[in-house]
RNA sequence: CGGGGCAUAGCGCAGCCUGGUAGCGCACCAGCUUUGGGAGCUGGCUGUCGGGGGUUCGAAUCCCUCUGCCCCGACCA
């Protein structure tokens, strides 16, 4: 490819609102560009790097014998209606009608698509196991797209959907797609890890997450190291506390108006978040509040929150006005004690003697609280997040990092099988609810995470494997020298014989320029050509992580290139 | 959805408070000079100032309204 027949579109400022180093990186490399809101258009270059992650997907699916489908974008909303999910998959859920006034929706994810395919097309016992996957854009309505097409509303994705007589075939094809997904992560060159996951709107019961690890990742994980304990904070139990203190301090009000944070009433009482409880209001499932009780240094967990039987999904937080008129305070002066509604309570914050809350009464807090002596023993559960270095569950210290799922990998079980009633005849000649598994890899996603995981402060720095060009070729001058026109296009078309990826830089532009942009692009290997270049017979090789040249003789550059792409 | 912010040329922004008929940098086009890390000079093109309504002699500027985009959203619970 020659960049005068590209779209090469880089900017040298990227626009205001791109947050994360990915977003940027693809508008100013000319990859993407914004429709609406979550909505891109791939460009030339960024379609290319898009499809060698889809093709080293597709590759590694076929390899696992997963057969490759394509179904429908836009679903009628009877077979939603009869997994269940039209009530309640939530605006997500893009809707809409035809002429006709018929109800349809934009695919989200396609069980109820395949799960009616299969029921009508697989009779037999022997024609399972099945696995058919498609690569496919999605439409979700996220309530807040952001950070590029890292969370978009339109992306795509590979998602694969198998079907099984049995628990034991269905771990054997959910293990294999472990094994796929850690060949297909490891092929592109991501630094990645497998760990245990929610199922959340999936359903289903286990399920693994792939995720890339990085800074700007909007999911934590904890990990206890190599073979150890993975998993996404979701699920991880925070360890149970200790035997709680005796009492020793009297129970007293003390004034603190003014003052509502934790932090700031720690300041004022000369205490700290450990010793203080917090309590938060959420909506129940009758609309009422309920209270949930954390130690002040806590982070509520939100999955484990709901999965409270009188807790409404999805979570969400008493308005101010709501906790003022049922509760009779403000948010920054509640408290367990004298709190009449469904009080839950964290095993830690059920372990601390001594402690200071709010007492229900604007302005006023109490220190000195004792459960069990100033009010009843507590309903103990697990609420929070487990911290970094607190025992995991396999009794390692926790890390805690950030991850961008790329992957998902679920037991689906009979959810959607039994809903639409996707049955086949096992060898006895009994109908047999199929057991489903499915498996999603955010393609587009991957590209994002990509470059989160490889840039700098010059450009994208792509691994070798998604590049969009392997190799290129930056004359300085051609415009003033045949010769120099003539060795271009010489190497250009020996390496593009050679079946290598070259951009060539054939613009009138500045050495300068041409450079910056070689760089933004993120093209692992480059080669200089100039006039004295020439005239020592060398040309100027370096990567795209190098900061010197090599010379090369013009002669060797084939060969050496191709060791290059070898070893690189 | 709640809260906040923004909307002026392709991109980044100024002008708005205090109303007087739109500007800067980059990009783009032409020419000349340059040519090893985002060149210089000269000349040029580019705007329904997000849409609609209102106030006014006059609106990018003030008011109302709609739309779009962005940010934040337990840790004040």
């Amino acid at each position: 490819m020659r960049t005068s027949n590209l779209l090469l579109a880089t900017l040298r400022d990227a626009p205001a609102d791109a947050e994360i180093a990915s977003h940027r990186l693809m508008l100013r490399a000319g990859m993407v560009r914004q429709l609406a809101a979550g909505i891109y258009t791939w460009l030339p270059l960024g379609l290319r790097v898009l499809r060698k992650v889809e093709t080293i997907v597709r590759a590694e699916m076929d390899r696992a014998g997963a057969q490759e489908v394509l179904m429908p974008g836009v679903q009628p909303a009877e077979l939603w209606q009869e997994s269940g999910r039209w009530d309640k998959y939530g605006p997500e859920l893009l809707r809409l009608q035809d002429r006709h006034q018929r109800h349809f929706c934009l695919g989200p994810t396609h069980e109820e698509i395949i799960t009616d395919l299969v029921r009508r097309e697989v009779r037999s016992y022997r024609q399972l196991p099945v696995n058919f996957y498609q690569i496919q854009n999605k439409f979700r309505d996220e309530i807040r797209p952001r950070f590029g097409i890292m969370r978009a509303r339109e992306f795509l994705m590979k998602d694969a959907y198998s079907f099984h007589l049995n628990q034991e075939s269905l771990q054997e094809t959910y293990d294999l797609m472990y094994r796929t997904y850690s060949r297909i992560f490891d092929r592109i060159g991501l630094d990645y890890c497998a760990v245990l996951a929610d199922t959340g709107n999936i359903g289903g019961s286990r399920s693994h997450e792939f995720h890339v690890l990085a800074d700007s990742g909007e999911d934590r994980i904890v990990l206890t190291g190599k073979g150890g304990y993975a998993a996404n904070i979701e699920l991880t139990p925070a360890p149970a506390a200790g035997a709680r203190p005796a009492a020793t301090a009297v129970m007293a009000k003390v004034a603190t108006a003014g003052k509502h944070t934790i932090d700031e009433v720690c300041g004022l009482l000369n205490t700290t978040p450990d010793k203080c409880l917090k309590t938060l209001i959420v909506v129940g499932k009758d609309g009422s509040p309920v209270a949930l009780v954390l130690r002040g240094d806590h982070e509520l967990n939100r999955v484990k929150a709901e999965s409270l039987p009188s807790v409404r999904t999805p979570l969400a937080f008493a308005g101010a006005e709501v906790v003022r008129t049922s509760l009779g305070c403000s948010v920054g002066s509640l408290g367990p004690r004298g709190l009449n509604i469904p009080l839950y309570v964290d095993n830690a914050a059920a372990g601390v003697a001594d402690f200071v809350c709010g007492a229900n009464e604007e302005g006023f807090h109490l220190t000195g609280v004792n459960w069990g002596r100033d009010l009843a023993e507590p309903q103990v559960t697990d609420l929070r997040n487990i911290c970094a270095d607190e025992a995991a569950p396999d009794g390692k210290p926790a890390r805690i990092a950030r991850g961008i799922e790329v992957g998902h990998i679920f037991q689906l079980g009979t959810k959607y099988s039994e809903a639409m009633k996707a049955h086949c005849l096992d060898e006895a000649g009994r109908a047999v609810t199929l057991i489903m598994g499915c498996y999603g890899i955010g393609v587009s996603r991957v590209v994002a995470a990509a470059i989160e995981q490889n840039h700098d402060e010059r450009g994208i720095i792509w691994p070798a494997s998604i590049a969009p060009f392997q190799v290129a070729l930056v004359p300085i001058n051609m415009h003033k020298s045949e010769r120099l026109r003539a060795a271009v296009e010489s190497l250009y078309q020996e390496l593009t014989a050679a079946g290598i990826e070259v951009l060539v830089d054939d613009r009138r532009e500045r050495p300068g320029v041409m450079f910056a942009d070689m760089e933004l692009l993120g093209i692992p290997h480059r080669l200089v050509f100039s006039e004295r270049g020439l005239d020592a017979g060398t040309l100027e090789y370096r990567t795209r992580r190098d900061t010197e040249d090599r010379a090369v003789p013009v002669a060797e550059a084939l060969s050496f290139l191709r060791a290059q792409l070898i070893s690189v």
